[in-house]
DNA sequence: GCCAACGTTGGC
DNA sequence: GCCAACGTTGGC
């Protein structure tokens, strides 16, 4: 089992969108980075387990928790014009870009933000408190995840 | 294949 | 809204 930590945009859609999804389940569309399309596509299991951060919001921080329930397949929304995810270069039968499907499995009683995990020196590998690190998708450590869902 | 210009991310 | 850091694009 992987584990894994995905950024989402709280306006966009939060933890809380994800627990009111039917099935409480949510194909992950729009990932346009090669790097982390290569994680979903090569390395995402089912049932690995994912902090759902919440980015570009105030405060920034981990709000959840959600596991994969489906595995990379073809996103959809790079065929669609209508989408603001529309990848022209991106064909059916040869797709660029993959989703996998998330399901939610607890909000943060907690929220964890950022101040609190750069203070906390058991998560400071973290790739997410890199300086510069803008990956949407990122691995973690299985002893950083569990002492994070701790914490939550 | 280099690299300047541009676009995006995301903390602040 | 600003801007540093990074990824992508495209001329050469």
């Amino acid at each position: 089992m992987n584990y894994w930590l995905m950024k989402t945009e709280p306006e966009v859609f939060s933890i809380d969108d994800l627990a009111k999804a039917r099935d409480k389940t949510t194909c992950w569309e729009g990932v346009r980075n090669y790097q982390a399309r290569n994680f979903m596509r090569d390395e995402m299991k089912l049932g690995d387990q994912v902090l759902i951060y919440h980015s570009n919001t105030s405060p920034p921080g981990i709000a959840g928790i959600a596991r994969v329930v489906k595995e990379a397949y073809p996103d959809h929304s790079a065929f669609d014009p209508s989408s603001k995810y529309f990848d022209v270069k991106s064909k059916k039968e040869s797709a660029t870009w993959m989703m996998v499907d998330v399901q939610f499995v607890m909000k943060a009683k907690k929220f964890l933000s950022l101040d609190e995990l750069k203070a906390n020196p058991k998560v400071k590998e973290l790739l997410i408190l890199r300086k510069g690190n803008r990956l949407s998708i990122t691995p973690v450590e299985k002893k950083h995840f569990e002492i994070i869902a701790k914490l939550l």
